[in-house]
DNA sequence: CGTATTTATCATATAGACATGAGAAACACA
DNA sequence: TGTGTTTCTCATGTCTATATGATAAATACG
C-alpha cells in the first residue's frame, strides 16, 4: 500500500525513534540496519529534514535525529511527504475525480469515503512512538 | 489509491454494468465515454476477459459485455487483476514483510491490520451493482 | 468469397519510481 | 590550517506503469 520510498522513510523514522534522544545517527548505520540502499536512504532522510521531521548534522559525529520526541510525530508527517494522495483527507472518489464528486456522488461514494477515512485517520492519529513501543493510547479504531 | 490502470478498469466495468445486459459494447464507445486512451483500454478490457469478468466478441457488432449480472461481480475481481497487493487479504505489515510478521509483530500491527481489513473487505463485499445503483444492501461498514 | 468491422497482439515510446556513483560542501578536531 | 568524516547534490542508469501506433486475426454480412 505504501510506496517503496515511503516504507523506507517510515522504517528509518522508526529507527530514529528507537534511538531517540541519542545523538545523531549516521545514514550508513541506518542503511545497514534496514538493508536499504545507502545513497537512496540519504536522499529520503534529507526529504524528512525538509518535512520538519528530523534534523541533520554534517561532519564527524554527524547524522540524523528527530526534531521532536516520537510521541509528537505523526505518521502522516513522514508518509505524506512521499505518498501525498494516500494520506490526503480530500475524499477522492473510487472512480476518479472526474467520474463523480461530493456534489454528484456515485453510488459507492459514502461507503468508500468511510474506508478512506479509516486510512487517513490511521496516519493522522498514529505516532512514531506507537510503532516503537506499542500500547493502546488511542481509541481502538477497528 | 488505485493505480491509473485499475481505475480505468473499474470505470469501464461500471460502464459495462450500466449497459448490462445489452449486447456487446465497443471499446471505442467506452473509451470515448470515459475519456481513456482507446488502445490502452483495449488491453485492460482484454485482461478483464482473462480475469473472467467480461467476454469479448470480434467483428461487426462485437465488443465487450459482462459474463454475469453486475450484482454478482465483486470489485476485487476487477481491481485485483491490476492492484493485487491492495486487495490481498495477506496482512502485509506497515513496515514491510521483513520488518515484522504475525509471529513477531510490530507495535502497530493490530491497528494497521484493522485498517487494511477495512480496505480488503470493501473490495470483497462491494459489487459492481452497488456502484451503479447504490442502495444499502450491505452492512454499513463504517 | 470479399469487405468492412472489431478485438488481439506486437513493437515502440515516455514518464516517473527506484537506485547507483562521484564529487562538493560542511564540520570536528588536532 | 589541514585532514578525515559525514551529509548534500548532481549526473546517470534501470525498471515499471502508462501510453501510442501498426498489423494480425476473427467475425458478420452482402
Amino acid at each position: 500500500m505504501l510506496s517503496q520510498t515511503a516504507e523506507y522513510a517510515l522504517r528509518a523514522a522508526v529507527r530514529l525513534a528507537e534511538l531517540h534522544p541519542e545523538g545523531p545517527i549516521r545514514v550508513d548505520d541506518i542503511a545497514a540496519d534496514l538493508r536499504v540502499p545507502r545513497n537512496y536512504l540519504s536522499k529520503i532522510l534529507h526529504s524528512l529534514v525538509k518535512a520538519g521531521v528530523c534534523a541533520s548534522t554534517r561532519g564527524p559525529h554527524g547524522g540524523f535525529q528527530l526534531v521532536r520526541p516520537p510521541d509528537q510525530i505523526r505518521l502522516v508527517e513522514v508518509v505524506g511527504e512521499f505518498d501525498p494522495a494516500l494520506v490526503s483527507s480530500e475524499r477522492a472518489c473510487l472512480l476518479g475525480r472526474e467520474a463523480c464528486s461530493d456534489e454528484d456522488p456515485c453510488a459507492a461514494h459514502e461507503r468508500w469515503g468511510g474506508v478512506r477515512q479509516r486510512v487517513t485517520s490511521f496516519f493522522e492519529e498514529t505516532t512514531l512512538d506507537l510503532l516503537v513501543r506499542g500500547g493502546a493510547a488511542l481509541p481502538a479504531g477497528n
